[in-house]
DNA sequence: TATACATTTCGAAACATGTCGAAGTGTAGA
DNA sequence: TCTACACTTCGACATGTTTCGAAATGTATA
């Protein structure tokens, strides 16, 4: 997981996710989830490159993906995010 | 910070200083604190890389290091735990 | 001061990661 | 079925990281 997150535009990918809701909720009922295109905004990477990175925030378990339509629809899993957080505060 | 925890060793020095006792405390109050080559035993790294590694997490603010006597102790500097788990909680 | 011990710095080799473009897959809509 | 769009896979190259041994530094003690 750290790894995942070591990396600056992984971890920018991660923070939209973080910071913009709940994690593994819409922004707002009404709204849509992000998707990956969405998330690369400002970034200026790649396509390629960008999916490379939500891959690896994917098998690191920190972020959900399931495919709607002709987007990819990603969000935060609430259960790493609190593993992670119980391995800071030392309950390992 | 992530960086600085995503290498095995890096981590596994990480952990040792956050279970063992209080970030910033020692084990004990009669005992002394953890030092360099305390850290490093049982990891096989030659110790050359072991002051890599602490350098690495020292730079990254999340272990703190003084010289004492002959030996270097480490302790996890606790305002640093904090920022991090702030950031996983999305208060960023 | 000379010696032993603990740790750091430096340079080099092996290995891993980040990045892209080109080509491929999957999906909706004309 | 054909086209456009969203994303992924692959292969290649540049860059960054890990690791070590040799040599240097810092500290206590004989």
């Amino acid at each position: 997981m750290f790894k995942a997150l070591a990396n600056p535009h992984r971890l920018a990918l991660f923070q939209r996710l973080l910071t913009c809701c709940a994690p593994g909720m819409a922004c707002d009922p009404d709204e849509e989830r992000h998707h990956v295109g969405q998330l690369g905004e400002g970034l200026e990477i790649a396509p390629s490159t960008l999916s490379h990175h939500l891959k690896e925030l994917n098998r690191a378990g920190l972020v959900q993906m399931q495919r709607r339509g002709k987007h990819v629809e990603c969000w935060v899993e609430p259960a790493t995010l609190e593993a992670l957080t119980a391995f800071l505060s030392g309950k390992t």
